[in-house]
DNA sequence: CGTCAAGCCTGTGCTACTAA
DNA sequence: TTAGTAGCACAGGCTTGACG
């Protein structure tokens, strides 16, 4: 059930690309909010989503009630550049929560995923974590007023949400690729290891540079001391250094290696001009690959390996076979 | 081996938010 | 009001790969 909303988003996209009512070169921002507007919790640029699209995301909702919930006016209707673009509404089945999914839009001209500046993609995260990404508390009360009586419960904001990312490289090109893809597609070592590791890394290249000895055992000791780094927001503060009169700050950024790029020359099933789902296997997935083809006959489904995270189930769209069909 | 295109990598500009 | 931090990738230089 968890990853119901990454198929539903996937399905929607196609009936509106299908439709004509959007096409691969709409803004990414379009494809979600026409799809899924009335199943989110969260979406950052309210004010654009009820500008540009027409789509009122506080419909229905009085503006001095939700002062009462501690969302004030301003914020509204305002780009509120938090972490993440979406997310969904949480669901309940029994005493579990599922979907609440959080979605990140990442658009480029070129053929490598835009970076990811401060959020380093993962296959999970809760509403907590996301606070402490953010650094506040933002999209929690946002998803919370949306969420209602479902958000009066501790474990509204531990439980782990998936996370998708919408995804298109070469913008504005015939060589365009879009695709809705799993956080597992990202993540294959938990982000706590990279933050150290690159330090220690920092520290390796030094020390090669300068020719200087340490030896293994001191290396060693000093890996075990730098894994206790682990608090993004403590690695982003600027920092006080004594008699300094600037205050140095580290940007964590993540950029993404060609082989976990789904529209990298890795993967060449990911065709150009194609609107894909890419998601871990699950006793789910595996129920959808039956499923989604019988709905939807212009869908093809296959297999991608990733190097380390293994096998990935795709479900493809291609604009161009669409296209050639309606001629015929 | 030279040439050209595409991919990759790093640094940067600018904007808008929140919290104090 | 402003200091601090995050968002957006993009620009532009460098590297790699394909091809004759």
């Amino acid at each position: 059930m968890s990853m119901i909303d990454a198929i539903q988003l996937f399905a929607e996209i196609l009936n509106n690309l299908k439709k004509g009512s959007i096409n691969l070169d709409s803004p990414l921002e379009e494809f979600v909010i026409r799809a899924c507007g009335n199943d989110l919790a969260y979406i950052d640029n309210r004010g654009e989503a009820k500008q540009k699209y027409g789509f009122d995301f506080w419909l229905g909702l009085d503006g001095d009630q939700l002062k009462a919930q501690g969302i004030e006016k301003r914020l509204l209707y305002s780009e509120s550049q938090q972490f993440p673009d979406f997310l969904f509404k949480a669901k309940k089945t029994g005493e579990k929560y599922v979907g609440g999914s959080l979605i990140e839009l990442k658009d480029s001209k070129g053929g490598s995923i835009a970076s990811f500046n401060s959020t380093v993609p993962t296959k999970y995260k809760s509403l907590e974590e996301i606070d402490v990404i953010n650094g506040n508390n933002l999209v929690s009360r946002i998803a919370a007023v949306k969420d209602g009586k479902l958000a009066r419960n501790k474990q509204y904001s531990r439980f782990e949400r998936r996370c998708f990312y919408l995804i298109r490289t070469h913008k504005g090109s015939e060589k365009v690729k879009i695709s809705i893809v799993d956080g597992s597609f990202f993540e294959t070592v938990p982000k706590e290891h990279l933050f150290y590791q690159m330090f220690l890394n920092v520290l390796r290249k030094h020390l090669e540079k300068n020719q200087v000895k340490i030896s293994e055992e001191t290396i060693k000791k000093v890996e075990e001391a730098l894994s206790h780094v682990t608090d993004q927001t403590i690695i982003a503060s600027s920092q006080m250094i004594e008699k300094a009169s600037v205050k140095p700050r580290l940007r964590i950024m993540a950029e993404v290696h060609p082989e976990g790029n789904p529209h990298s020359t890795f993967y060449p099933e990911i065709t150009e001009d194609s609107f894909n789902l890419i998601l871990q296997p699950s006793p789910e997935t595996i129920k959808l690959k039956k499923e989604l083809p019988a709905q939807i006959p212009e869908i093809e489904v296959f297999s991608i390996h990733h190097k380390r995270n293994g096998e990935h189930i795709v479900f493809q769209f291609k604009k161009n076979a669409q296209l050639t069909r309606f001629v015929q």
